[in-house]
DNA sequence: TATGAGCGA
């Protein structure tokens, strides 16, 4: 829009209507804008000096007040946020403590070694070291449950239930007080089935938990790893272990896997409601697993 | 196409 100038001469100027970038800016006329404080309570007072819409000169004092400290300004939603009930190893954390916590969860991603690798194998003469175990299945003996030439540590069916590492620093206070009300020393080891809030079953029948619950995933495509499964199914319940099969020349996906749950009830859920479901263009294929031979 | 690697006291 352009102003015709002599008809606005004629008149009285009106400088709010003209263009700022057309070179007719007068405001270098007017007085440097002042600012002044913000004094010890927090009063801040800024002066300048402008033309109002007659084309008077006007003096405008803005006084505000400003925050001492910057503090950090909490959206309306995250305020409603710290109103929710903790949950998880959070509902032992006092109300607004702590706004996030590192998940104590353990889930087993199956990658030894990157595929196609080999392990070095330096085999020192006169070493016999191997023959040792041979015929000795003594020397097996599990170091969770303790039990002889059954199965290695690794392979233990109670492995979920081993201890966690001492002094955890987000171990719940009660466990504490479980040992401290059995009698135990100060520090003294408390077996998990012991602890507060451990599910009390008969002691040779103990829930067998890690093997089992093994559930068969097939049709996968070949980029889908092991934590795309691991995303799919946990919502599910806890996941114990993800393994994908790997083709060990190419290092493509064999286009399955397996998923083991720590409950069945939530494998089966998951059966349920992942076999048949579309994933990258295909249909899953979710069943019980028969369990591996070795 | 189709039921998993690896390590030992």
């Amino acid at each position: 829009m352009s102003l015709d100038k002599s008809a606005l001469n004629q008149t009285k100027l009106r400088w709010g209507e003209l263009d700022e970038d057309d070179g007719e800016d007068l405001d270098f006329l007017l007085p440097p804008k002042q600012v002044i404080g913000p004094d010890e309570n927090g009063i801040k007072k800024v002066i300048e000096y402008k033309f109002n819409d007659d084309g008077d000169k006007v003096k405008i004092t803005t006084t505000t007040r400003v925050r001492k400290l910057a503090k950090a300004r909490l959206s309306k939603k995250a305020v409603e946020r710290r109103n929710w009930a903790k949950f998880g190893d959070a509902v032992h954390e006092d109300v607004g403590s702590r706004l996030t916590m590192v998940s104590t969860e353990e889930i087993l991603l199956e990658r030894p070694r990157a595929p196609g690798t080999k392990v070095e194998e330096t085999k020192l003469p006169g070493d016999n070291l191997a023959q040792l175990g041979k015929g000795g299945a003594v020397l097996m003996v599990c170091r969770t449950c303790g039990k002889k030439g059954d199965h290695w540590t690794s392979r233990c069916p109670y492995k979920d239930l081993a201890p966690q590492p001492e002094g955890f620093i987000d171990k719940p206070a009660a466990a504490d007080n479980a040992a401290a009300a059995a009698g135990a020393t100060k520090g003294a080891y408390v077996p998990p089935s012991m602890r507060a809030g451990a599910e009390r079953t008969g002691g040779s029948d103990m829930r067998r938990r890690n093997e089992e619950n093994s559930v068969r995933v097939t049709n996968l495509s070949e980029d889908t790893r092991e934590p795309d499964l691991l995303e799919l199914f946990r919502t599910f319940g806890q996941v114990s272990r993800v393994y994908v099969a790997i083709d060990q020349k190419t290092g493509v996906s064999r286009g399955f896997g397996f998923v083991n749950f720590v409950n069945k009830e939530d494998a089966e859920r998951a059966i349920n409601k992942l076999n048949g479901y579309g994933y990258d263009n295909l249909i899953l294929r979710v069943e019980w697993a028969t369990p591996r031979s070795n």
